[in-house]
DNA sequence: TCTGGGGTCCTAGGACCC
DNA sequence: TCTGGGGTCCTAGGACCC
């Protein structure tokens, strides 16, 4: 008995993203096993389908099938994350187009809110799929279902069961094949059950989806939390996660902004941990900034390389309180330094850094310092900052990235992250453009 | 030689208050 | 000597997601 809500969400998901990003500009690409890697060329992060019937596994290190390069022909590429962004905004935008409410989940996934709709909902997302092959060039799946987590799970079932064509809604299926699709898929499949709980669901029997779902509620209240009673809740039918629309761009406000990269080789020296740091703080200050933003904390961790064998491991974090919310580039990195001291120790090879904002408000909520003995001039200071950062922005939207910087971000930058193989900009540079020709 | 980066939410426990 | 109960707020850490 389907459950009287009205309720139905369909996710559309791109299907191996990146590397369709890739095949768009590139139809060589096509019918070969292609890889395209994290940064640093550390690991794989989509693959296409060739590929994975290659064997290769989801976020393996690359080295480990590096082999493959030569004895399978298999094609890889540095992460271009200019290039798929700028895919994903069109993308977005063109699926915006066929529901009135859209939550933008991630680089390569929406939900549409197909609640109410008249029309078959099986004709529609396949015509859906039909537009952003023919105007994007990019392959989709949609799954459909009364909640979000049963949405997902459709979009799984399309995506693996090419009977389906690329659309699969639960609502087309009665109950009893429901049931008996839900019990050939293992339960860490479910949205919201990573390894942990899958490990500690198969010790309760808990097997496939179907077990998960008429598993007693109050136990796994009781056991794992809210989270996941409304796992069950949802994957019984039950909506308990809203459709958060993201449609109009401005209102997504993050809570915490993270930059944070490993490093080309390891270093050794605080100068420069110091730049690279520096470096991060001025990109995440940026982002604070686009999003008309402020932080009251500021954190600065750093590591050395968890699996190395010969060096001897060391990594530690601090948070620091700024005494005034700021936007500041300048103020924020003096912080971090302050910060990168402390956590600092020597003779130890660093392999990755990282930078935190948090205690994240709107620019307009500004909070004055009553201790400060000249409040007005503070106010001044601020003011005069907020144009400078401003401009700032301004000239590197213009003419490129780190046109102009802090010069504590250091001119060489030696610990820059390695990316040999990286495809050219191809909607966003004219120049990379007309090198892509040449190719 | 070579192992990503950027997020969210929930919970437990301590500090502090009355 | 004896030392409550309930609430809020904050933070750290763990789980999850792509």
């Amino acid at each position: 008995m389907r459950p009287p809500s009205k309720s139905q969400f369909a996710l559309v998901d791109g299907n191996n993203f990146y590397v369709a990003c890739e095949r768009v500009f590139n139809p060589l690409l096509e019918n070969k096993p292609v890889v395209v890697l994290s940064n640093n060329d550390g690991c794989v992060v989509a693959r296409s389908q060739e590929a994975k019937d290659l064997g290769i596994r989801m976020g393996i290190p690359f080295f480990e099938v590096k082999h493959l390069i030569q004895s399978h022909n298999l094609l890889w590429f540095s992460s271009n994350y200019t290039l798929y962004g700028d895919m994903s905004a069109r993308l977005m935008s063109l699926l915006g187009e066929f529901s009135p409410h859209q939550e933008v989940y991630s680089i390569d996934e929406c939900f549409l809110d197909f609640g109410g709709m008249t029309r078959d909902p099986i004709a529609y997302a396949q015509a859906i799929r039909k537009k952003t092959k023919r105007y994007l060039g990019l392959p989709t799946c949609v799954g459909i279902g009364s909640s979000k987590t049963l949405a997902k799970l459709a979009n799984h079932i399309a995506k693996k069961r090419p009977s389906y064509s690329g659309v699969f809604d639960w609502g087309a299926c009665d109950n009893l094949s429901a049931d008996s699709l839900m019990a050939q898929i293992q339960v860490g499949e479910v949205w919201g059950v990573g390894r942990r709980l899958n490990q500690q669901l198969q010790a309760m029997q808990i097997r496939t989806v179907r077990d998960l779902k008429y598993a007693e509620a109050s136990l796994i209240r009781k056991q794992f939390g809210v989270v996941l009673e409304r796992t069950v809740a949802e994957l019984n039918g039950v909506p308990c996660l809203a459709l958060e629309d993201t449609q109009s761009a401005g209102n997504i406000r993050k809570q915490q902004i993270i930059s944070s990269k490993s490093f080309g080789k390891p270093i050794q020296h605080i100068q420069e941990l110091r730049e690279a740091v520096v470096s991060y703080t001025v990109r995440a200050a940026e982002k604070l900034r686009q999003q008309n933003s402020m932080c009251t904390h500021i954190s600065v961790y750093i590591r050395t390389n968890p699996f190395s064998q010969k060096n001897p491991p060391y990594s530690n974090s601090i948070t620091l309180p700024l005494i005034l919310s700021s936007n500041d580039s300048r103020r924020l990195s003096q912080l971090v330094c302050v910060g990168l001291e402390q956590i600092y120790r020597p003779n130890y090879f660093y392999k990755k850094a990282g930078v935190m904002l948090l205690g994240i408000h709107p620019e307009n909520q500004f909070q004055g310092n009553l201790f400060e003995p000249n409040h007005l001039q503070s106010r001044q200071q601020q003011a005069r900052s907020q144009i400078l950062m401003k401009t700032i922005d301004q000239l590197n939207q213009t003419y490129g990235q780190s046109t102009l910087m802090l010069a504590g971000a250091g001119l060489y930058a030696h610990w820059r992250m390695q990316a040999k193989q990286r495809s050219p900009n191809y909607t966003t540079a004219w120049n990379q453009l007309a090198q892509a020709q040449a190719n």
